[in-house]
DNA sequence: GCAGCTACCTCGCTTACCGAGGTACTGACG
DNA sequence: CGTCAGTACCTCGGTAAGCGAGGTAGCTGC
């Protein structure tokens, strides 16, 4: 029944997704979540995609990391974009365009509207 | 280094582009790689990627495959799509359009010039 | 005390692509 | 004749990454 399943589809984006939303914020990863979702309710990623993300574009030095002290609430590991993650993110983006441009021109190859 | 690998980014659209290429003619799977790879090379599945999701659309009736002997070469198998099967990618292409489109909203969220 | 919220993290399961390998038939080269 | 190359099919093990469920911890309210 379901012919694109949306868990398959965001395989791949969910980093790109992070690096947006960090461009010009430092957020701790429940908002980056929260804000993901309030962006486009349908790509709500859950916590065991976006944790183990983080981590990884910290550890590649994408993202740099503080601990802060959650006022009224428990401790939060704030992210924000590195120099490199700048340069990862344009990397992503142009990535992603193109990929998108790839499938749009194979999908659009028997449609018979093509220029609708 | 590499941000987005395409193979992650290829998950769940595979499908996709198996059912558009179909969409109005019939072909055998190497077909269907060889268009795929004109069309966009950027895209190229591999052919453990394609056999299998031949089968599984194939499986769930949104193909239908007959044998045929190839002329001056091994036997093929052509496909075609189903009346479900037209079905399925109309839902397919709808799943992938709305995906791209909640990516591209969370993407420009922090750029500056949204309507550039 | 217990439930519920925020916030973090981890683990096992599953899905699906990739690369490498294998079958089978044809045609060309030496 | 053996071998290689091409077409066409298929399968298998490895891997990457999202998902759901679970766990820790601190605070708030009944």
């Amino acid at each position: 029944m379901s012919p694109l399943s949306r868990s398959q589809l965001l395989k791949g984006t969910t980093e790109l997704l992070v690096l947006c939303i960090l461009e010009d914020e430092t957020l701790h990863g429940y908002e980056i979540a929260q804000r993901i979702r309030e962006t486009a309710a349908g790509l709500a990623l859950s916590e065991g995609a976006l944790y183990p993300t983080l981590h990884r574009l910290e550890r590649r030095g994408a993202l740099a990391a503080t601990w802060g002290a959650g006022e009224g609430g428990p401790r939060r590991r704030y992210y924000r974009l590195s120099d490199e993650g700048r340069g990862v993110l344009a990397e992503a983006r142009a990535e992603w365009d193109s990929f998108v441009s790839d499938v749009g021109a194979v999908a659009r190859t028997g449609e018979e509207g093509i220029r609708g």
